[in-house]
DNA sequence: ACACTGTCACTAACAGCATTAGCCTTCTGG
DNA sequence: CCAGAAGGCTAATGCTGTTAGTGACAGTGT
């Protein structure tokens, strides 16, 4: 028996490969283990069990947004750099729907590093705006329910047909900077 | 042994309860059998098999979600109705996270009777407005997804705290009503 | 060069799950 | 009143995750 020479960021890899052909309800880890060539306990040896293996892939993902995220944002402000933040998510989901699709919903964002880094570049892209304290968490909190509610809808298949979806977004787009320009419903 | 009873009517309830205090992952037979006093395999009398059931809780779920959508939005109109609307949606999956997290993600809306008609009332509550077939369309996709991202975050305990989250759910209103009253980015 | 040690893979085994098959009791309608 | 359907059961199968124990390979110290 040779040695496949794995590690646990190569189990990521093929899990994740697994849920972008399968959706997330494939990945288990027999399915991750006849990927690499091996066993399904040999797998024990670099992850503790599945509920990791999903942790990890979900770091995955939130890194690689994370990433695209601030190269999108870079050296843009306000709306500019919301509008590109907001487009490149949506691409990112687009090209990757299974993996966005299996990221745990439980996680908190304070246990993961990649969510930490992935919202601190939510509110690097906001800060053009003049937001003290409790308003900058309320935008980034609106930011990432437009931006994941559309995702997860359209990740999922569950917008009808799938015309016209960029006009629909570009409309997101819209009212997410117009209630970031600060036009108060009463005041 | 006497009969319990049982309908499939039945069996959702008692799945929907299993969610309701495990969340979605514990919605399994065994637990829904467990419930309701009976044999695993008894349930296959009431339900097809364990995909059918999932089928089944989240077009409860949509029907509960449609009723109250309904009654809140019953006789008000434009920015009135679609207030009434998203409080009323973000109350109930406040009420029950668990059943809203239950809900399958792979659901089109064609295929169930429940998304439809829940389609439909957020679609009346849009008529106020003046806008044309594509509009339309956009305008409903934009709303499904602030509501559902917003609610997805919250039950999932996606935001940190949630101190203050009623205030970012007004801001997120705000942001909606602001897009719907069709202030256009270019023209 | 050689044993030694740790790593990494394996097989065997077990528990929990969904699902099917077959049986037996209980209601129900003619 | 009794035939048949309906609704419960136990037994059994296959897939899952998981643990324990075994053996082979690679690198290291002598």
């Amino acid at each position: 028996m040779p040695r496949a020479g794995l590690s646990p960021d190569a189990v990521v890899d093929a899990a994740v490969a697994v849920v972008d052909v399968g959706g997330p309800g494939a990945l288990t880890l027999a399915a991750v283990a006849g990927r690499v060539g091996v066993a399904t306990p040999s797998l024990y040896k670099h992850v503790r069990n599945l509920a990791e293996l999903r942790h990890l892939v979900t770091s995955r993902v939130l890194e690689e947004l994370a990433e695209r995220l601030g190269e999108a944002a870079l050296g843009r402000s306000r709306d500019d750099a919301v509008r590109a933040l907001m487009r490149a998510y949506r691409d990112y989901v687009a090209e990757h729907p299974g993996r966005y699709g299996a990221m745990e919903q439980e996680a908190a964002p304070e246990d993961d590093a990649a969510a930490e880094r992935l919202l601190g570049i939510l509110y690097g892209a906001l800060r053009g705006y003049e937001l003290e304290g409790p308003d900058l968490v309320h935008a980034a909190r609106c930011l990432r329910s437009a931006v994941h509610g559309f995702a997860v809808l359209e990740a999922a298949g569950g917008f009808g047909l799938p015309a016209d979806l960029e006009a629909s977004y570009e409309l997101l787009i819209t009212m997410v900077l117009g209630g970031l320009s600060g036009r108060r419903p009463v005041a």
